[in-house]
Formats: C-alpha cells, structure tokens, sequence
DNA sequence: TGCCGGATCCTG
DNA sequence: AGGATCCGGCAA
C-alpha cells in the first residue's frame, strides 16, 4: 500500500524511523524495481540543522525541499552520485529523509548499500528531482507483512562539518541488516 | 567570474 | 589514504 502524504506530513525524525522497513518502489518501463529500506536520516532545516542543504535559505538546488511534503529530492554530488531524499512535515519547512541504504527486493541489480548506489541500482537522477511520490514512477509503500525489528539510531554521516548538529543522533538503520552502508561509530567490525 | 569543497564510492 | 569529477553556493 503506497504510503500517503499524511503519513510525509509529519516530524522528520519520526519519519525517518518509520521509513525503516518500508519498500521503495522505482518504476522503469513498466518494470517494479523495489528494495527495502534500512538506513535512512533525518536532515531538519526548520531548526536551523546545519548539516541541512536548507539551511542557508532557499536556493535552486533545495528548493524542493522548501515545497509540499511527499515529494523526491534528488540531488547530484561528488560529480558522479546521485541521492534520493523525502520531502517532509508542512510545505514550507525544509526538511527531509534522505534513505541511505536498501536491501534488494524485487528486480534488483547491482549494489544497494549507500546512498549514491542506492541511486544508481535504481535508476534515479536528478530527472527525478521534485517528482510526487504519490505518482507512478517512484514511490514507497509499506509491504504487506511488514515485521517489527530492532532499530538502532546514531550520529549522522559525512556530516562533521556541521558542529554540535553533526552530534545529533538522526541517523535510523536496521542492526540486523547486512546491508548498512556503515557501521556505527566505534571499532570496526571483525570476521 | 572564480574557486572551494561536498549528505560518496572505489582502489591501492 | 587518495583520486574521480561536477556543480552549487558564496566571495570578489
């Protein structure tokens, strides 16, 4: 069931933990393309977040961001990655979820650990950018059967720029997955 | 107009 | 640890 604008409408943190779980849908010459979302993370611009692309106003490329909630902003970094984000809470507020990392699915080739593989597994660009998530050609949707896990919450990454904001523990991801695009800080895992 | 650095990923 | 490789955002 296709996730509605109510359920976007709403605290980003909130969401950012609620998305967890859920499957992300991309739809490419009538083919589903669909994972499951395990790491995602909260960006607020409303309160001054900043580690937010918002956070210093509106401009061409975070102006989606400032619109109605429920909609994709994808944005190009690095010269050569894309990244998928959600537009959250009432229009006006700047604040989204960017999704991190999915596990495969559905028609699924390729990496999807990571935000830019995510995008690229999925054939998402900046095309997409602004698309309506109630629309056809991407959206979420909460599967049937969608089982409790244990969700783990901790600083975000790449962020370390942002000072005491970059402290806050806004990033969501599945211990139990295998496919998390980084471990929490702390000691690396050994086999 | 120029330049600096990034919500990343891969290789060595 | 460092390179790839574009472009957004700000300073000049």
């Amino acid at each position: 069931m296709k996730l509605s604008r109510s359920f976007y409408e709403r605290d980003t943190v909130e969401v950012a933990r609620d998305l967890l779980g859920m499957h992300l849908v991309r739809v490419v010459q009538g083919r589903r393309r669909v994972g499951r979302i395990v790491e995602t993370e909260a960006y607020l611009g409303a309160v001054g977040d900043r580690a937010a692309h918002s956070f210093r106003g509106k401009t061409p490329r975070c102006a989606v961001m400032f619109g109605p909630p429920g909609h994709a902003y994808v944005y190009f970094i690095y010269g050569m990655h894309h990244c998928l984000n959600v537009v959250t809470e009432p229009e006006g507020r700047a604040c989204a979820v960017l999704i991190r990392a999915i596990e495969p699915v559905e028609n699924i080739d390729g990496k999807t650990c990571g935000p830019g593989l995510l995008c690229r597994a999925l054939d998402i660009d900046r095309s997409l950018n602004g698309a309506d998530l109630l629309g056809g050609a991407l959206f979420l949707e909460r599967p049937r059967g969608r089982r409790e896990a244990a969700v783990e919450a901790g600083p975000r990454v790449g962020v370390d720029y942002a000072g005491a904001w970059a402290l806050k523990p806004w990033r969501f991801f599945l211990p139990d997955s295998d496919c998390v695009s980084r471990r929490p800080a702390g000691r690396p895992v050994r086999k």
